[in-house]
DNA sequence: CTGTGCGGGTTATAGTATTACATAACGCCT
DNA sequence: AGGCGTTATGTAATACTATAACCCGCACAG
């Protein structure tokens, strides 16, 4: 149960992740436990927690702080690192790559003798869709 | 009690912006809400939310998603977007100027429709301080 | 004055996340 | 195959963060 890159893909995780992927959105974790729970594994949050945190930790899945929610990865098994554009209104998310802005944020935190490690880029605005339906 | 900006800075307001200028980094909501509770203001929780969206509304703090946490703003009057290092071990909170950043997330989304109202941009890694006292 | 809007106080509750502990499954080594 | 250390899963309990709803009082405009 050990893939190529060792990660011990199990039945909540890999269950947790079809739950991500079939949702085109982001997910609460109680909304996820739920369907797990449904699906015959445990009813404490953790249990949904600690498979989010598998799939964050392992780039399957991405956290969205400002929802306080989860979403699958639209590239998984690439090295990248995203933003994401989060509509207001509606609450899609779109993942886009932001890997030249975090190599910017690289830079200017360098200068401050920082070492970044990770980085969270979210953006709050309208969607194409939502922009269409709701008039100025 | 109206100041130039049209803005009412009235003394829980005033006090919550000091409180968050003491302490250089970030502070939690229920912190807050101690400390003005403990100078006579309200006792519950949306004393200290609202205060705190009002500073944030009008840039004079910053809301810290990752910490579920606010900050005084370091630059206040000036328009201006800002990002954020936090450091993983002691919690602090450095504010780097992110106009640029923030223009080529604006460009990137505009390109796939969407309408870019707010960001939030945080990373996550060590501060030099934590550097130096923490060795590899 | 007096009505209206905003600010601030309260109670109550909703929503999000973690700690701590016990048990079970796995991978590895002999 | 058997035993052992590590990792994963499950549970209960609780901590932490945030919002809704309602009331009152004051400042200001008319």
């Amino acid at each position: 149960m050990i893939d190529a890159r060792g990660l011990r893909m199990t039945p909540v995780r890999r269950r947790t992740l079809e739950i991500l992927l079939e949702r085109h959105g982001a997910l609460g974790a109680y909304e996820i436990l739920e369907r797990l729970s449904a699906d015959g594994f445990g009813h404490q949050p953790p249990v949904a927690y600690r498979a989010l945190d598998f799939l964050v930790e392992n780039g399957l899945a991405h956290r969205i702080r400002r929802l306080n929610a989860f979403a699958a990865c639209q590239h998984p098994g690439q090295e990248h690192h995203a933003a994401f554009l989060i509509c207001r209104l509606c609450n899609a998310v779109a993942e886009i790559a932001a890997d030249k802005l975090r190599a910017t944020l690289i830079a200017s935190s360098a200068a401050t003798g920082f070492d970044l490690e990770r980085t969270s880029i979210e953006a709050l605005g309208l969607c194409p869709a939502c922009i269409e339906s709701a008039p100025a």
